[in-house]
DNA sequence: GTACTTGCAAACAGTTTGCATAGGC
DNA sequence: GCCTATGCAAACTGTTTGCAAGTAC
C-alpha cells in the first residue's frame, strides 16, 4: 500500500465498490506500521463505525490481500496480522514490549540472518520460510 | 530430536510414563524430514494403533514440544507442521512438488537470504520472524 | 434498477479440554 | 495401588460463509 488514491484506483479498476467501511479500513492500513490483527482493526474502527461487522473487516483484508496491497502474517500461534508493507522484508518480534519491527531489503538482493543478534536485537528463534519452485521441479 | 534413547532418557528424567503411543510418535519423528501435519501422523499411526486418538497425538507433540525436542511450524494457513529437527534452519517450500526442504546454519553463523534464489530453489515469498529481546528492553 | 456489499448468526476446522476408564511404574 | 495417560466427545477460537436487507454506481 503506497497511497491512498492507488489503492482506490486499483478497487476500482478491478471492479470492487467504495463503501465507507472499505475505505476506512483502507484509511486504518495505510502507513500503519504496527501490523494489528482482524480484532484490533475492528476495535479501533468500531468508535466511529458502530455497525460496522467482523466479516467486513475480514471481507475487506481479504479483499486487499487479493490485489496485493495487504499481506497477512503468521507471527503468532493463534491469529493473523496483517501489514500494509508488502515489499519483502523481515519481522523482528519483541517478548519486552511487544512491539514487532520491520528490517526492509532497502533495495539489496540479500539479508544477512544472524544467529544470535541483528541490528541490537537478541534473537530467541528463528522463523523462516520460503515458498516457491525448488530446482526439479522448474 | 537426536536419538531414540537420549529421547526417552529426556523423558523418563521429567516424569513422562513411556506408553506406546508416546513411544509411536517418537519413533516416527525421529529422523523424519517430511514435517508432517498431526493429522499426517495420527493417519500412519493408526495403521499400527488403530486406537490411537487425535488427542494422544496432541498430547505427545506438546509434550515434545516443551521439552523441546520437537518444533511445530507455521507454514500453512489452516494448520501446523512438526519438525523433530530442533537445530535453527530455514525451511523452503515447493509448491510444485510439496516438498518442504530444510538448509542448515551448519555451524556458521549466519545464513544469507537472497530475494531471487537460494540453491537452485526459486523465491516467490519470505516469510521470516525472529523473536527475542529488542536493544531498549534488554 | 442491478448487482455487489453489509451485518448478523451460524458454520467451519484445527486444536484443546473434561472426564471416566485404562494402564505404566 | 497410585497417579498419570488415553480416547472419546464436547468445547474453544479465529476465520469463513449463507442469506436477507441495504447501498454504491
Amino acid at each position: 500500500m503506497i497511497s491512498f488514491e492507488e489503492t482506490i484506483q486499483k478497487l476500482r479498476s478491478e471492479g470492487f465498490k467504495l463503501t465507507p467501511q472499505r475505505l476506512a479500513v483502507i484509511r486504518y492500513m495505510l502507513g500503519n506500521t504496527e501490523h494489528p490483527s482482524a480484532l484490533k482493526i475492528h476495535k479501533e474502527l468500531r468508535r466511529r463505525y458502530p455497525t460496522l461487522s467482523f466479516s467486513t473487516v475480514y471481507n475487506t483484508l481479504g479483499m486487499l490481500e487479493k490485489i496485493a496491497e495487504v499481506q497477512s502474517l503468521h507471527i503468532f500461534d493463534d491469529y493473523l496480522n496483517y501489514d500494509p508493507n508488502i515489499q519483502p522484508h523481515i519481522h523482528l518480534y519483541c517478548k519486552g514490549c511487544g512491539n514487532i519491527y520491520d528490517i526492509m531489503f532497502e533495495g539489496r538482493d540479500d539479508v544477512v540472518v544472524p544467529r544470535n543478534e541483528i541490528e541490537g536485537f537478541l534473537i530467541d528463534s528463528i522463523g523462516l520460510v520460503m515458498k516457491g519452485t525448488c530446482k526439479h521441479c522448474r
